[in-house]
DNA sequence: CCTGAAATATGATTTGGATCATATGATGCC
DNA sequence: GGCATCATATGATCCAAATCATATTTCAGG
C-alpha cells in the first residue's frame, strides 16, 4: 500500500476481489475513488475509434490506479483485471478531505514527486537506442532487482537482446557477473 | 507556470537566467527548492560509475524540475542548462508550508496525478514495437498537436519512420490527411 | 526423486526502423 | 523578390534488435 493512504481513515477503504476478465470500473462511469492493487494485475485500457483496445497502464501489486479520478467526475478509461486478485478501493471524498491534513498532503506529494521522477527516468532510458547502452543505463538506475526477464520488460527490450547486452558489458568489464543470473555494476 | 505554484507567495519565487552550459544546481548540493522553466531547456543528468553522463529528464518551457528536492536535503543529480533561458526558483520551505493550505495541496495533487497518468501512457506507447501501431496509438492519445517532428520525438521514432507510418495509416484509411502536414483520426 | 515450467543463455535468420540522401513546399527576413 | 531555413515527404541502404530455435540450469510441486 503506498504510504500516504495509511493516513486515510479505514472506513474509507473497501476491499474487493475480482476474477480475471472482470472490470473494476468502466469508462464513463461515475468515479467513486482510486484503487490499490494488493495482488493480481489490472490493465487500464482506452478504446480507439475502431474499437481497438490500447493499454494505458499495467498496475501490479503495490501500485495504485486511477489516482486522477479523485479530481474528475467520470472514469476516462476501463480497468480490466488481467490476473485475478485483491484490490482496495479508496473513497474519493475521503481522499479529497484528507488533503486538509498537511501530513497527508506532504506524504502524497512526496510519493507523487518520486514517482514522476522515476517515470521520467524510465522514459529517458527506453529512449536510448543501442541495447547495450540502454541496459547499462538501466543497471545504473538500479532497475535490475529481480529477474533479467523483468529487467528486459522494464527496458522494453527482448530478454534475448538483454542477455546479449549483459554478456557484452561483462566482456568489456563494465559490469560483473559473479554467478549465473546475477549482475552488478563494477564498483 | 504549473497551476499549483500560483498559490505560493511571490516572495518565495526567485527569477534567474542562465547561459547554455551553466548548471542550475549540482548533485550533492543542499536543496533550496524546485524550478520552473520559463524559456530555454534544462537537462537533469546523473553521472555513471565511469563518469558517463546519463540524461534523466529534459525540462522544457512550462515544465518544472526537481520537485522531489522539496522532500530531500541534497540534490541527487546535476541540472545543466542545454539552452540558455529564464527560470524561477521556488523556495522549498514555502512549498512545504503551502501544503497546510488544502487548496494548494489539492491543486498540487491534481496536477501530479495528471502528469503521472500522462507519463504512464507515454511509457506504454513507446513500448509498442511496430511504428505504425505506435503512431496510431500516439494519435489516439492526442500527442500530435504541433509538428510531426515533435510528435516523432515524443514517440521515440525517427521523423522519417513517423512520416512513413502516417502515410500507411492514411492509405489504409485509418487516419485522414486533408492537407499537407495535417493529420487527424477518422471520425 | 521425477517432472514440468520458468529463467538463463546463446546461435541463426529476418525484418523493420535508423540513417543517409534528396526534393519540394512553406515561412521569415533583408 | 531572393535567399536561408525548416517542415514535409519519400527512396535506398544498412544494421541492430526481434524473432525463432535450442540447450542447460534452477526450482516448485506431486
Amino acid at each position: 500500500m503506498p504510504e500516504p493512504y495509511n493516513l486515510i481513515p479505514p472506513s474509507a477503504l473497501r476491499p474487493l476481489t475480482r476474477a480475471a476478465g472482470d472490470t473494476v470500473f468502466r469508462q464513463g462511469a461515475w468515479t467513486c475513488g482510486l484503487y490499490v492493487v494488493k495482488c493480481g494485475r489490472v490493465h487500464l485500457e482506452r478504446v480507439g475509434p475502431d474499437g481497438e483496445r490500447f493499454i494505458i497502464y499495467r498496475a501490479e501489486p503495490g501500485m495504485s490506479l486511477a489516482e486522477a479520478s479523485v479530481f474528475s467526475d467520470r472514469y476516462h478509461c476501463d480497468a480490466v483485471v488481467a490476473e485475478a486478485g485483491a484490490f482496495v478501493q479508496i473513497d474519493k471524498a475521503a481522499v479529497l478531505s484528507a488533503f486538509a491534513d498537511p501530513d497527508f498532503a506532504r506524504a502524497y506529494a512526496r510519493q507523487a514527486a518520486q514517482q514522476i521522477q522515476a517515470q521520467r527516468q524510465a522514459l529517458e532510458i527506453v529512449g536510448i537506442r543501442r541495447a547495450e547502452e540502454r541496459v547499462y543505463a538501466g543497471m545504473v538506475a538500479g532497475l535490475l532487482e529481480s529477474s533479467v526477464v523483468d529487467f528486459a520488460s522494464a527496458l522494453h527490450l527482448s530478454h534475448e537482446a538483454t542477455y546479449r547486452a549483459l554478456r557484452k558489458l561483462v566482456n568489456d568489464g563494465r559490469i560483473a557477473n559473479p554467478t549465473r543470473g546475477t549482475y552488478h555494476l563494477r564498483p
